[in-house]
DNA sequence: AGGCTAAGTTAGTTGTCCTAATCAGTTAAT
DNA sequence: ATTAACTGATTAGGACAACTAACTTAGCCT
């Protein structure tokens, strides 16, 4: 059998691939405190994401096409969930005015509630993050950053909001700049999802 | 609308959270690059990780009800998922000796092949982690498995096979110690899934 | 022996997620 | 200006994941 990072007798000599098993273990956890949030209100864990995202993020990201990005699904998947969160009277569509096909989709008052309820869903990482040193947060924190952003680069998450690939950036003699806020930008101050993120050319 | 890691306007006052919203990131290259071979084997990504755990784990840990445990799932889904399995001819059932309610799952040659086409399926995400510097990669691994543990103390990880949690692991004066192994353990020597755990009393 | 607990299955339901096909509107190109 | 190509969203059909509840059978315990 080959070697893998999922082999226990194998994993040790690997660093990257400990690395990956910790990645991994990770991830389960967000499974995990989703599909409990999502049990709590009847919802299943996409239609959660589907609402939190909706929350936060302006109207031009809110669209089928653009959610399927987003979430890594087809459009049809997107389709379906819309269906039945409109039918549970969490969400509204409101028609494009620039395109008659399409349309932008904003929570009602109900599906407010929900997002207030769920979005804590990651406290209980949160708390065991916090556990860790200012400074210790703040190399891991540059550390994830610079792996998110190769993964982006490399076409592995195709979505893209992060202060690397934004055109506003900027790196000179080591130091990151947002030309937008005209300022320099320290490794905490790098974003993951900047609101005022636009793609380089 | 409360504070919420997924609130990019909010995000950028908290590491933590900022923390947090990178593992999410992270966790969506795992289900990408799940999906990815899933279609690749006509396999759903489920059926791919029970796969791939079985070949890397005892015959004690590959039962229904462990295996329901360690994917967080509850025993139907595993059975379905299992009954799947075995009709495509991946996998072999073989009664329990101590309780003849139960059996253990084992690969056929088949479902070796596959697990030898998809256990890779992470590693477009080690080759990135593989371009920090060891150093990097020794801290990052160290402040990921404190944070592993941590999970697993507070029950929000269920599956214990850490160091950490482990009836041969000591810790004096800041050295940690596998008495199994009988030899102190560098950071980089801790294991997340370690094939000798013994749960400690 | 009787009652509790545990291993696994079955039945029934809801919803995810896919592909392929469809419809309608937008854009580009001759 | 009209056709061709593309794009936004939906529909249809199917495999399967995930749940709960209820059941069967076997082990355990006092």
């Amino acid at each position: 059998m080959k070697n893998s990072v999922f082999n226990p007798s194998q994993q040790q000599k690997s660093l990257s691939g400990k690395i990956v098993a910790s990645f991994e273990r990770i991830s389960e956890v967000f499974k995990v405190l989703l599909w409990e949030k999502a049990k709590l209100s009847g919802l299943s864990p996409i239609q959660i994401q589907l609402l939190i995202f909706i929350a936060y993020h302006g109207p031009e990201l809110c669209n089928v096409s653009h959610l399927a990005k987003e979430f890594n699904v087809t459009k049809p998947t997107i389709s379906d969930a819309i269906k039945i969160l409109t039918h549970k009277a969490l969400i509204e569509k409101f028609p494009s005015v620039s395109d008659s096909r399409s349309y932008t989709i904003g929570l009602t008052e109900a599906g407010k509630t929900i997002v207030n309820e769920t979005a804590g869903f990651t406290q209980p990482l949160e708390k065991q993050i916090e556990k860790l040193s200012i400074t210790e947060q703040t190399t891991l924190f540059s550390q994830l950053s610079s792996i998110i952003f190769e993964l982006q680069q490399n076409q592995i998450l195709s979505v893209q909001r992060t202060c690397y690939g934004c055109r506003y950036f900027s790196q000179q003699n080591e130091q990151p700049f947002c030309k937008l806020l005209n300022s320099p930008l320290a490794q905490q101050d790098i974003r993951i999802d900047c609101p005022e993120f636009e793609a380089s050319a």
